[in-house]
DNA sequence: TCTCAATGCTGTGCATACCAAGCATTTGGT
DNA sequence: ACCAAATGCTTGGTATGCACAGCATTGAGA
């Protein structure tokens, strides 16, 4: 059982598998045990276990959950789960429509914002 | 059997009644019949239809495929599916949900992107 | 009238998310 | 050494997501 061997790869391609390694790693951050997650969360510690080990795709209920037992945002939760990164558009004008239709900003703070996006999206990525 | 009746609210409680009537009215908008939003998602029309009766929780999967059939932004979806309401506050965040899982900026320049435009929204408005 | 196509909805069944109980290993106290 | 408690994991069952086939209704055209 040495050749063909199937140590965790550091960079798991399967989207389910990064997102448990994520969850896992943000519970080990809050020294926190399968079970002190699973009373937060009011879900079963076995399934938290599986989901972490990437062998189910959890339902938005329970990724909410963990997101609020660990502080951590439920939009990068979503994110690790491959939420926002497939079918959707990649070079997503998303955030420049969000800017544009926010109705809390002024139209000078729209453009100054919109202004700094794109100065980031120069800056970071330029072939696109 | 009038005054017991159980005609569908038009502001309905329940979260999973909320998303419904949303996926409902962006596919009417989208002049698109049960079936073609079926074959756009690969999803099955008797199933679409549980869900937009609010009969069914849909998975992460199916989320994102009628988001993408409709040209609904993801985000917009959870947030109508109540998924953001736990840990931050449910105002229109819509921005801050685009910057947050805009792939195309660094976390640092999420972080800053976030950072100018909540002080955006305190000098322009501070009560609401 | 009848027909035929298109609409949304109902049943039945399989795949999978999720839980309760218990096992294997480690750690620390006596 | 023994025991007790805590850790993560395995097993078997239940609830629910989801699809396939088909029903009921409506509307257009012959």
């Amino acid at each position: 059982m040495a050749t063909t061997d199937e140590t965790e790869s550091t960079t798991p391609n399967n989207p389910r598998q990064m997102l448990g390694e994520f969850i896992r790693v943000q519970r080990q951050m809050a020294n926190l045990s399968l079970r002190q997650l699973s009373a937060l969360t009011e879900i079963s510690n076995p399934y938290l276990s599986q989901v972490e080990r990437g062998l189910h795709e959890p339902s938005i209920r329970v990724l909410k959950s963990i997101a609020n037992a660990l502080n951590v945002s439920s939009e990068i939760l979503f994110e690790q789960a491959g939420l926002f990164t497939s079918t959707e558009d990649p070079g997503s004008e998303a955030t420049e429509a969000a800017i544009r239709t926010d109705r809390r900003l002024s139209e000078a703070q729209r453009h100054a914002l919109l202004g700094v996006y794109r100065s980031f999206l120069e800056t970071s990525e330029e072939g696109d």
